[in-house]
Formats: C-alpha cells, structure tokens, sequence
RNA sequence: CGCGGGGUGGAGCAGCCCGGUAGCUCGUCAGGCUCAUAACCUGAAGGUCGCUGGUUCAAAUCCAGCCCCCGCAA
C-alpha cells in the first residue's frame, strides 16, 4: 500500500513536533509543507524563517509560504500535491472552504487544549492563567469557522504546579503530535467516528498580548503566580522597578505564593530565600527575575548586585 | 542603518561623565565562635577591567573598529 500522502500546515515552534512525527512515520509522506511568509524577526528586524520553515527544509520538504491562504493560485498549487489529507497544527490563518474540501481524507487540526475549551490562539496560556487543574490537546476535523470542527480525539494532562506555558508547550506538543499519527490511520479507514463539540464549555482564548504581562499586586497571590507560569516565555509577567530617570522593568520568571500579608507591590523580604512582594491576599515569593537589559536572575544573585529593601514598592 | 541597556577575580554589581594605587554584596579556601547552622567573627587566594588599534607621561576610564549578551519593538 502506498504511502498516505499529506500536506502539513504549520507555523510555531508547537507545529514541528506533529511535523516531525508525521515524516518518521513510514505510512506517510509528506508531500509538501505550508508555512507562513518569513517575517521581522529579532533585534535587528530582519526577515526570518518560521521553526517549520527551518525543519522542513533540514527535512528537505518542499515549502510554500503563501501571504494568504485563501488565495486560489495557492489553493491550485496545493490541488497540484494532490494530498490525500491535510494536517494543521498553529498555522496561523483561517482555511478557505475550497482547500477544506480539497483532499479526500479532509483536513485535521491539533488544538492545544480540550474543546470546546479555549477556542482560539492562546489556549495553553489561558488554561494556566485561569488556574485550571487540567488542560489537553484536541484533534479535530477543520470546519470554517475557528476551531469548531469535529472532535476525533482527545488526550487530556494535568497542570502541575511548576508548569509554566513553556513546559506546558513542549509537553502538549508531545502528546498532540502522537495523538495526531495515532488518529490518522481511523480517519482514513473510516473507523474513527467524529462527535461535534458539546454547545457547553465553551469558551476563546484571545491572543495574548504584552499588555497582558503587567502585573496588577491587588490581586490575590495566587492569581499574580498564575500570570508568572501563564506568560512564559513571552510575554513574562512584569512590574516596575523604581528608578531614576525612569522606572525600570522588571520581569518575574519564577515565584510561589507565600503565606504573608503586606501591602500590595511592598518588599515585604529580601534574601536568598528569594523576594516576597504583598499582594491583594498573601503574596508572591519571587526566585527568579530579570531588570531590563541584564539577563534572568535568580533571587539571591539578583539581590548580591541590586540591594532591594523591604518597603520598596513595585508596580 | 528600528530604539535602548550591558560585557570589571567563580556569581551579581559599583567605578567610566571629571584619565593616575581594583571597590561592594556573595561564593570559595583556612581559622575562630557555637549543641548546631544557609548564622556570626577573623584572615587568605583569585582580575589580560570583552577584543584590536589610537590619543596620552599615564587608559577600566577618552576616541575608532570588531565580537558577544540583554530589554523594547516585531
């Protein structure tokens, strides 16, 4: 039998492991690699590949990077790869009707989180920022409209406390991939049954944005840990130092909730056992962090070259 | 030419504007104190001040070029 022939569209850095899967799978051939234009990029704003790009052509895949998607001559283009079935995992753009139903197999997305839960762009940050338990990875057939398109698969991972969006990432990337090569073979046998999402639960997790990474101290503790994890490693979850001429920025990477009272953006403590800075109820106890233009540090190194003394106030 | 901060013993920083004996907080090592300790006291080791060239009697400090790190922005 033939190998499956597929198209794998993908962007981020969470795409290159279910590509990577799908190319060591010797029941399917990758026929071709859709990715978004290389874009600025960097501190001297020049254009750069995305991570797919960059694994597709180590892979030595083909690769097209249309500016849009839903233009025809690139709708044609990929008609030509005649795939049996496109895979999407964080491409970026909403898919036109006419690639949907263009490969006969149809077209799966992996979604990293439980759907109906957390439609849209952001939904790992989103599952920790609202201090869920549990979050997982969702394979789904692609409809028209953002991700709500047929469940085919499920796996769910429980959201530990030093989980941060990062090694959430790298770990829903893990399992998604799997579960995408696990599903596959169902789908093209007709075996695998789709179920549309529940109407309950559902909600959308909106593009996160580096306004969402300052830090507002009146909120409880928890809530203010929960940002930290949630925006790693971007935007982070940030305050401001005071300084002269300007307040300085400080990102906090690593912190625990403490149980200790003070004001809200107070150093209520400062030594190697790390910062604690009161919050709206009990407070944050900062262990690592970093002041704009110098490099992450942990407390204690950070403490040894920037006295700060209890009283300070952030924000 | 997108904007900006920075590279100083093992770590983090000050000193640079106003050239002239290497400083601070830690760490390390030795000794002391202590029932004990990440605590405290005493002492010690450890630095081509990113690289190259220039100015100067003299450069961490001024000038030029290069390398590397980071924040903003995207």
């Amino acid at each position: 039998m033939a190998a499956l022939r597929i198209v794998f569209m993908g962007t981020a850095e969470l795409s290159c492991a279910s590509l990577q899967a799908l190319v060591a799978s010797p029941e399917f051939q990758v026929v071709g690699v859709v990715t978004q234009p290389d874009r600025p990029k960097g501190r001297d704003l020049k254009l750069r590949p995305t991570p797919v790009k960059e694994l597709a052509l180590r892979e030595k895949l083909p690769v097209l990077q249309p500016e849009k998607a839903r233009d025809e001559a690139f709708v044609a283009q990929l008609r030509a790869l005649e795939p049996d079935l496109v895979a999407v995992a964080a491409y970026g753009q909403i898919l036109p009707k006419s690639l949907l139903d263009l490969p006969r197999f149809g077209c799966l997305n992996v979604h990293t989180s439980l759907l109906p839960k957390y439609r849209g762009p952001a939904p790992i940050q989103w599952a920790i920022l609202n201090g869920d338990a549990e979050t997982g990875v969702t394979i789904m057939k692609i409809a028209p409209a953002l991700d709500t398109g047929d469940i085919l698969a499920q796996a769910s991972t429980p959201i530990r406390p030093d989980d941060n969006s990062a090694t959430l990432h790298d770990r829903l990337a893990r399992i998604g991939a799997e579960l995408l090569v696990r599903t596959i073979p169902g789908v093209v046998s007709g075996k695998l049954v789709s179920s549309p999402q529940p109407a309950e639960g559902v909600s959308y997790a909106p593009k996160i944005t580096k306004q969402d990474g300052r830090i507002d101290w009146q909120q409880p503790a928890r809530v203010v840990w929960n940002r930290v994890r949630g925006l790693v490693p971007w935007p982070g979850a940030y305050t401001f130092l005071p300084a002269s001429p300007q307040p300085q920025l400080l990102k906090i990477w690593q912190a625990e909730v403490a149980q200790l009272h003070g004001q809200p953006g107070q150093v209520l403590q400062a030594d190697k056992a790390g910062v604690i800075v009161g919050c709206g109820a009990d407070a944050l106890r900062i262990l690592a962090l970093q002041r704009e233009g110098g490099r992450r540090l942990t407390a204690s190194e950070f403490l040894a070259g920037h006295p700060l003394k209890p009283g300070l106030h952030l924000g």
